[in-house]
DNA sequence: CCGAGGATCATCT
DNA sequence: GATGATCCTCGGT
């Protein structure tokens, strides 16, 4: 039996989601689904992994004020943040908070749902094994790119849907990865007992 | 203009 | 556990 999702909709009381603050949006994004709709077919995958970052936060791109890279963080939450990461791989965000906030939160990890034989075909793997599990590998999977860079994520190819329940999943918290600065913070939410989340194992 | 370093990953020892 | 790949941003001059 296939769960159900529903789209973050502007005038229901959903309307808030994406403007919450990142350490608030994180981990109410574990559980969400992140789909992208291709030629080829629907690809998905339920969100496992996040890390919160916001601009009062030294290990944060929008720590010193906007740029011309981090701008889609100072648009207000629901946006697509891509960078590219040590010349290579790409990183996937979305926004948050308001106008201005200078917040995101990076999705580092999928369970993937839906088109995963088009995700190995993306990844180069014939096996779902790390598919999704990390921040440059769900990217590869997902076929998610800088030209996605700033897009809306309610409606177009790159959308987050809303479990339709209520229940919460459970997340475990700890600290971020791969970061030198702000490592005490615990802004990383993980689903509890998800064998699809990033790192060693 | 220049140089350092980065929200990573695959591969090697 | 260590390393190389590879590019772009950003701060300093």
């Amino acid at each position: 039996m296939e769960k159900e999702w529903k789209r973050v909709d502007l005038i229901t009381p959903d309307a808030g989601f994406f403007r919450s603050p990142a350490t608030r949006l994180a981990p109410a994004l574990i559980g969400c689904l992140l789909r992208r709709v291709t030629p080829e077919g629907i690809i998905s995958g339920v969100i496992v992994e996040t890390e919160a970052y916001t601009s009062d936060d030294p290990a944060s791109h929008s720590f010193g004020g906007e740029t011309s890279r981090n701008w889609p963080m100072f648009r207000g939450g629901g946006l697509a943040y891509v960078y590219l990461i040590y010349g290579i791989h790409n990183c996937f965000n979305v926004t948050s908070g308001v106008p201005g906030s200078g917040e995101a939160v990076l999705v580092r990890a999928l369970e993937p749902c839906r088109g995963t034989g088009l995700m190995m075909d993306n990844r180069g793997l014939r096996e779902p094994e790390l598919l999704c599990s990390g921040p440059g590998r769900l990217c590869q999977a997902m076929g998610i790119d800088r030209s996605m860079n700033g897009s809306s994520l309610l409606h177009g190819e790159l959308q987050v849907l809303l479990p339709s329940g209520t229940e919460r999943p459970p997340i475990s918290v700890s600290g971020r990865i791969g970061i030198s600065r702000a490592r005490e913070l615990q802004r990383r939410f993980v689903l509890s007992g998800s064998r699809w989340i990033s790192g060693r194992r």
